[in-house]
DNA sequence: GCTCAATTTATTCGATTGACAAGCAAATTC
DNA sequence: GAATTTGCTTGTCAATCGAATAAATTGAGC
């Protein structure tokens, strides 16, 4: 019998997730209420209620996908022994292809959102991304020292390696054989990416 | 005055390029004949009047995208001097990342697409996306000589790498200043990921 | 047992959308 | 140069969908 609050907590939890994936599978346009209501199992009308409307439930929804990476992702850096700068940055580039795994709606948005300027974009890259990618960008510089512009570049280049099997699991599913949602996939990708960005 | 058959294959074309861009920005669903022919600078009914259906016309515009691809890639390699499999392997690499750079919505269909598993998605990997995988694991094993499930991993890693900053090139203008859609940046991705993958 | 937060059911009103039919004018054919 | 084909335009329609809201219901906590 769950208490009342976590009813709630409970509810918006689910619906989140929901949205989150929905939101990446059609894009935002082309994700309703009532999609992410029967995913997450719970009647449409709720979604209103919980969250006065769509875009704020998007927002929501990204809020939550990212501070669960920033989570894993300062949990996974305390428990790192080394101090060795490079191995600290190998393990940095696992800890992201290790949640691109698991969700998969992580490196989808990212594309879903990126390829047009619009208000979620820039909420999107002011809110999360800048703080991220400033993150990554001190860490290679003082790890490979090169300068702004390769930096950049490189940084997107992680991510798509990192992200894009997972994203087109399906498809490479399809083409290959390979189910990338094992996880024995997503360490073999993780070590393969670090290995490469990082020898 | 343009001839019938010219005006005919113009307007196709047009409809073609304008299809693809649609399709890959908002997906399939998402996409109307009514905004591709406002791209195109068409009438909506010319649509149905060259193909018979949307369904069609998606099926034409890949063809047409992936076609200038290997046409371009075909001829970039005749062109190609060295006999070096490592030096070939990476023109391979760069001239993917040229096209890339030149075409976003490649990279961007290939992950509205390769998320679901729908007749679409078979449609692609039969059609274009195997031969394209086949060649390169070839080109890979023969170079590198991975196993193949490492070569899965590493087509998937460059494939993202080497296309997602152009697909969001409107996101890295924000988020970095970079304008990844000019030619300088272009070549300098092509360069960055040749030498990150064949050292 | 009363109250109100959490959830459901029902409805509205608008906006799209793919497809198509009928017509038109220029170009090709005979 | 008349006939006809063809590339294209206009107008429309039946169907679907979608966010938001309002009214009704349930049940936990006081």
């Amino acid at each position: 019998m769950p208490n009342r609050a976590q009813q709630l907590a409970g509810t918006r939890a689910r619906i989140l997730a929901a949205a989150a994936g929905v939101f990446a599978d059609l894009g935002f346009k082309g994700a309703s209420t009532r999609d992410i209501a029967a995913r997450a199992g719970v009647n449409q009308g709720l979604i209103t209620y919980h969250f006065k409307s769509k875009d704020e439930l998007w927002r929501a929804s990204m809020h939550q996908l990212f501070s669960e990476y920033r989570e894993r992702l300062r949990e996974r850096m305390n428990q790192v022994a080394s101090d060795d700068p490079r191995e600290l940055a190998r393990e940095h580039i696992r800890e992201f292809v290790r949640f691109s795994g698991a969700h998969p709606e992580f490196f989808r948005t990212m594309v879903e959102e990126g390829k047009r300027l619009n208000d979620r974009m820039r909420w999107l890259v002011e809110t999360h991304l800048r703080p991220m990618y400033d993150y990554f960008d001190a860490m290679i510089r003082d790890t490979l020292g090169l300068e702004e512009d390769r930096r950049a570049h490189l940084i997107y280049m992680m991510i798509g390696a990192g992200g894009l099997i997972f994203a087109n699991a399906p498809e490479c599913r399809a083409l290959t054989g390979l189910d990338a949602n094992t996880p024995k996939a997503i360490q073999e990708h993780a070590e393969q990416l670090a290995q490469l960005l990082v020898p």
